[in-house]
Parts: structure tokens; sequence; C-alpha cells
DNA sequence: TGGCATGAAGTGTGATCACAGCAGGCGATC
DNA sequence: GATCGCCTGCTGTGATCACACTTCATGCCA
């Protein structure tokens, strides 16, 4: 059982940020303003390195590198990554905050769990708030954003057909913040992607088991109510395509059972990665 | 013009978190887990210090103790909470991430300005999660539920009858959530508070003119709503009320200057709170 | 007296250390 | 043989230090 989980966590394979530094003399973690540093170096900024754990914690948890209820390490995560443990805790401390991640009982940081109940209001509220960033959007939308999301939705059927999960989440969500991202909109964005990062895992994790993914229809009808320009009309378009999703994510029924063990259910992720990666 | 800010910042007295410490002993900030600290020591617990600081923090934010466009200094707030600066840094890495504070251009930390057009997208979106909110609490509400918020409206009357500004923002503030607590969402209630807490300080701001505060009769309503069980109208009731305070400081064009003068905005809000608190 | 340079102070960030709490393993004792 | 106690290694948290960077003020030179 702590066998599986651990074989799940060797299994995570980030790019180590040590790796994307341009020092080469330093082997431990680098320290923050190393006077060895030469002044070519390019990457470090002011918080650059919070940015890149961040934005790299963020991939891994989209693409399923982590499965609801495991467990994460601060310094093992920091080890990975090839920092100290500074900027982990920092952005877990972020992500705790925003409900990503939880804190169990004995004081460890864990990724969140989803439940049915959880998932349906994640799913109502998602409808509420991506519903209005789509009807700003369609009041902002140029025949540029139009023809973007016509790029990105023929990519995601290819995806689909040659059923690549990672691709197609990965689409996906570049479907909908390309979108979202035209709403001009200040606050939507974020609070949706916080929103997203709820699902993440758990999306990935249930959509990895061998039944067929979902078809993305529903983004062509967006874009149509976009060409169109007519923008109730593409909040409820966008509103039916989360739902649709989500009804099928919720006929898989037995993808909540991670909630119960995290053991199986990480167990189960580490052999769907495999099986995904392997195509 | 600096020396007006700096009269803002040292008329910010928290509660020193090392007054509230059972600690005699210590001058200076406690170490963690200090072999001095006796057994009988209540207050400190895991990640007990973070949760204080923000909470602190917190009841700054909303009652106007910090001024938007202020920059926070990580020091100077720990050496005036008795801390390091570790459990603050935590917390406005928190606030930063959920956009209640922002990083300024040369790095330091500050009180998010508020604009005309981010409070009009605020309190769209405000009214779209927190009628979903009230929504849900309808058809959850209890008398005790109805009787509570009855209490709480009742002495909002009387704050606002006696012009205690500071009562008023907490008893609407604690109308709200009371009523949004019933909902009995998971997620419902943080992301509203993150809403909140990011109008908080303008709210403040610009309720502290000497102008006539709002009239709270939408409350009113949304208690009948509430005892008549019509979810849907209970919905537009608390969207009605967020309305009606939402257009009330709109018409006070002024109180966006803070914008474009944050000193100014400082030397006014040191000068408000002080008519304030001398009542 | 005006303008530029320099340095001191303050900023956030990253690294490292110290500590309390917890979990699991392992041996000694009943 | 079962159970209790210790003990080692892990966890997150808080404190402290070191560093790059900005900013502002003082001093120096033209």
């Amino acid at each position: 059982m702590d066998a599986l989980t651990r074989a799940v966590r060797e299994s995570t394979d980030f790019p180590s940020i040590k790796a994307l530094r341009a020092v080469n003399g330093a082997s431990g973690p680098a320290r923050c303003g190393s006077r060895a540093r030469p002044a070519t170096d390019a990457v470090r900024q002011r918080g650059e390195l919070q940015l890149q754990v961040a934005r790299l914690l963020r991939v891994a948890l989209m693409t399923g590198q982590f499965v609801p209820g495991q467990t994460l390490s601060l310094r093992q995560l920091a080890t990975k990554l090839g920092t100290s443990p500074m900027p982990v805790r920092g952005v877990l401390g972020q992500m705790i905050a925003s409900g990503v991640l939880e804190t169990q009982p004995n004081g460890s940081v864990a990724v969140a769990r989803m439940t049915e109940a959880r998932f349906t209001e994640l799913t109502r509220v998602r409808k509420a708030l991506e519903g209005m960033a789509a009807e700003m959007a369609c009041r902002n939308a140029t025949p540029k954003l139009i023809s973007e999301l016509e790029k990105i939705n023929a990519r995601l059927h290819r995806s689909i057909a040659s059923r690549d999960i990672l691709a197609c989440l990965r689409l996906n969500q570049a479907f909908h913040f390309t979108l979202y991202s035209a709403s001009a909109s200040e606050i939507l964005p974020s609070l949706i992607e916080s929103l997203w990062l709820r699902a993440g895992p758990f999306m990935y994790f249930s959509l990895t088991a061998p039944a067929t993914p979902w078809d993305a229809t529903g983004h062509q009808d967006v874009i149509d109510c976009l060409r169109k320009g007519n923008a109730r009309a593409t909040r409820v378009a966008i509103e039916r395509d989360i739902a649709g999703s989500a009804t099928y994510l919720l006929k898989r029924s037995d993808a909540f059972r991670t909630g119960s063990s995290p053991a199986a259910a990480a167990a189960e992720a580490a052999s769907s990665r495999k099986r995904v990666s392997r195509r």
C-alpha cells in the first residue's frame, strides 16, 4: 500500500528547475544571490523562482502527476525541483488558501479529494463564472479570437481522435481560457483558474479510464454563437458545454472512490498514466 | 506627503500577537519551539501564528487601517505584530495570490487600488456568487437562522442611527456571511470572502466621508424572502442589496481618486478614522 | 549653487537551521 | 508471544541570515 503511493511519487518527473538554470557550477540548491553567479544569468529575477515552482506545480496537477488524496511533502518537492523548500512553501501555502490543496489532520499537505457533492457544486459555480466570462468575451469578440478558437478546436478534435488524453485536457483548457481572456476581466480568469485547478487532478484521473473520452461538440456551438455576436447564447453554450462534460464525469461514478481509498487511487493513476504515456 | 503616509502607518495599532502570547520572559520574537516555553502555553499550535496574522490583517483591511495604494512592509508588519517576518510573508503571499494585495513594479507589496471598472466588475461577480449562495441558503433556511439574521439587522439599524461606520461594516458583513454559511457550500463562502476582502479597504474608505451612510432596507427584503422560502426571490433580493450599496458607492465618484493619489487617500483615511474613533 | 555619484537603509526572496509533533520500526520487558 | 516504550526519521513552521535590488539622502565636485 505504501509501496504503491511511493511508486506514484517516484514516477512524478518534473523538469528540474535546477536544470533550467544557467548555473553550471552549483551542485546543491543555488543560493539566492550567490556571488559566484555570473551576470549573464538570465533566469534569475525577482520572485522568479516561486513563479516557476507555481507553474510546474500547476501543470503537474492538471496533467495528473498528482492524485487526489496524495500527500505532498515540502522537502521532497523541493529536492525534486532542485530548490530549497522556501519557494515551494510559498506556493503550497497559496494553493492551500485557494482550496486546491488541503492540510491533513496531521498537518501534512495533500491534494484535495473530490466528492460528488463538491464536484456538483464546483460545476455550478463554474457555470456561473465561466458563463459570465463568455458573455463578456462575446462582446469583445474579434475575428482573430474566433479563428484562434477554431484552430484550437480543430487540434482538440484530432487529439480526441487519437485518444491523447493529455493533449485533450490541455487543448480544452486552452480553448476555455483563450475565450475568457477575451473578456478583458481582471478578476474572472484568476477565479476560474482556481476552480479548474481544484477539479484538475480529478478530471485527469477520471478521464484516464479506458472509456471513451467526451466529445467536444459544445465548443463548436460556442464558436457559432461568438460569430453571431449573441452574448446570451454564448453564455448558454458555455454552460451547456460545462454541464455536458460534468455529467460525463458524473456518469463514471467510480471516479469518486479516490476519496475513500487514496492508495488505490494512486495505483490506478500510476497505471493509467503509464498507459497514456506509453501510447 | 511622505509624512502623511507615515502618519497613517504609525496610527495602525494592531493588538500585538506578542502581547497575546502567554510568554512573559521572551523579549524579542519568541522562537518557534523555544525550550524556555512552559507546557502551559495554550496559544501555540500548528500554524497558529500564521492564522493569527491572517486574522489580524483581514480585520485591519476591512476596518480601513490600510488604505488602497498603501505599501505594506513585511518587516514593519512583523515588528508591529511581534513576530518574525516569516508568518507575515506567508499571509501576504496568499493575499497577493487572491488579488487583495498587489506587488508594485519595484517589488514591494501594496493594498490593491480600486478603479471604477474594477469595482463594477467586482460587483457583478459578487451578485452572481452571493446570489447563488443566498439561493442555496434559502433552501436550508431554519427559523434559527432567520432570527439570527433579524438580530444582526436590528443592531445594524442601531449602528446606522448612531453613525458608527465601523459597526455598520462589521454587522453588514456578519449579515451576509451568516446567510452564506447557511448555504452549506464548501467553496462559495471562501470565494465570496476574497471578493469582500478586495473591496474592503475601498468600502471603508469611501464610507468614512461625512455623507450619509446607506440604508440597509435590502436586508429586510432578504429576510422576508427567506421566511417565505422563496429561493429565487432571495437571490434577487441579495442581488438588489448588493447593487444598491454599489450604486451608493459609485455615486460618490470622488472615492476612486485613491487610485491616482495614495498619499491624499492616506491622509483622508487617517483623518476620517480619527473622526470615527473619536465618536 | 546645480548636478552627479556614492553609500546607507529598507525592500522582498531564498537558504539554512532549530524545534515540536507525528508515524513507524524495533527491541526490551512482562 | 504480546505489549509497552523508546528512537529514528519524517513532517510543517518559525527564526535568522545572506543576497540583489531600489530608494533616498548626503556629500563632493564642477
